[in-house]
DNA sequence: AATGCATCTTGATCTGGATCAAGATCATCC
DNA sequence: GGATGATCTTGATCCAGATCAAGATGCATT
């Protein structure tokens, strides 16, 4: 990291290529002169404060958004007003896809801290699409990793107790982290331990517990936000203690694992 | 059209746009020249039986399916060798697309019942689609339908109770044979009580005591495979008496079933 | 028709995590 | 600084639904 005033005057008219995300994002694996092109559709760097929304469920659906720095919560509200959080997202990732189908929005997705965006309008990426196979295929590509990411989280809420899944959360979290270059030990949580219950079809004092819980284990530190994972080995034992060996008294925590 | 094997006969060979299911399938909304480019791609009317695989996890993905006629069942298998269900699946609906991105399956897909698929190469359907711009948005569609679907799968777990689930499952059931020109108050169940307490994130026993409890209300009648409901309203207030979630209503939007 | 096996139902118990309750800690604003 | 309200922690209870157990029913196979 140099000096961040410098960087980010100058990003406001760069393109895609030198933006540090390009390899996790809609460029991926484009070549110079189709990112050219891409660069002419996107409009950069919309600034977003903690608390605004990107889009709410029943807008149209125009813009798909790539988050650029900053992190997202996506989530659907039901009749009654419950809501239901169905994803935390990080930068590199697309986001309001999933309304092609409807043409309007059916989640909101609101800022968890200052953010940036880039906006691309659907109807020009699509043409875009047409002239680049590539990026025809990175649409369907990024569409189904959401899909398998689902399924994912659908298994983790209908067959892994409570502790398996906030482990589970804290490790992607950890990869998600590592994978844009920042540590995987040590982080801040942007969302509440509400929203991070809520994905994980738990109550609130259930998560506040389990952190504890984590915490004497000498899993990790945990202090309000900020996390840092002592065991990591220890966590994924966490998650893998489904349903396999029924052992009543938790074994002596680090130890084993390859 | 004289005589039924004749019609059976003919059908083999035939096009999309003699295929009842045109309207819910991949051809959906393209015009005369493009379907007949689509039928060239299309290798129709692989039968398969009860417990045959279309494809299963970790293959290397190929081919999309169109269900033509029975029913399939998606799931994937954990590390511990628990299964968990991801859907249900009727004739119109395309199978395998979420595997784009990883190239093999990460789901399994069995029949379960005789039923038959037509069987799209999925490199030659890409191709097509870049001839073909509706072609392209179908796909985007097909699987961003796919994410709704989870995305209210997923609420459904996290947040209903059990009889609730059990009475979305069945409406959703009703809605879609209805969308095929079945009847949507008498059907049979071609999965298990198992399969069903699977994709419901429920124990067996939980499912066997609901359908009793939901036939001494006076809601169905249910014998083994066979359901008649008789108080569809009275269904819908169990889906809305605790947390409540719009049904699969007007359009003929999110397909898959809940 | 008898055998064996899988699926389904029903009842009796047990428990993980929800809910209720009460503080503690933090953030914001005057 | 002090007040107010949100968020988070911790403890005590409760219950929906899991698990355990035992039959009942259906269905292949011989």
């Amino acid at each position: 990291m140099k000096d961040n005033n410098v960087i980010e005057l100058s990003a406001i008219r760069t393109t895609c290529q030198s933006c540090g995300l390009y390899q996790l994002c809609l460029p991926m694996g484009l070549d110079q002169g189709d990112m050219d092109k891409l660069d002419k559709v996107i409009k950069r760097q919309r600034k977003i404060e903690r608390g605004d929304h990107l889009y709410r469920m029943r807008e149209s659906f125009t813009t798909v958004y790539a988050l650029r720095s900053g992190s997202v919560k996506t989530y659907s509200t039901i009749e009654n007003g419950q809501e239901q959080v169905t994803g935390f997202h990080l930068p590199g990732e697309l986001l309001g896809l999933n309304a092609v189908s409807t043409k309007f929005h059916t989640d909101s997705a609101i800022a968890l801290e200052t953010s940036s965006v880039c906006e691309i309008p659907f109807d020009r990426l699509e043409n875009l699409s047409h002239e680049i196979p590539s990026m025809h295929h990175h649409l369907l590509h990024v569409m189904s990793e959401e899909i398998q990411h689902d399924h994912c989280q659908l298994m983790m809420i209908a067959k892994m107790p409570a502790e398996a899944r906030l482990a589970r959360f804290l490790l992607s979290l950890s990869y998600h982290f590592s994978q844009r270059g920042f540590s995987s030990t040590k982080f801040n949580l942007s969302m509440s331990r509400n929203d991070i219950a809520n994905l994980l079809g738990l109550a609130v004092e259930t998560v506040s517990r389990l952190f504890s819980h984590f915490q004497d284990e000498g899993l990790l530190t945990v202090e309000r936000k900020s996390i840092e994972i002592h065991d990591m080995d220890g966590l994924m034992n966490v998650t893998t203690k489904c349903a396999s060996h029924p052992l009543p008294g938790k074994s002596p925590s680090s130890d084993s694992l390859s």
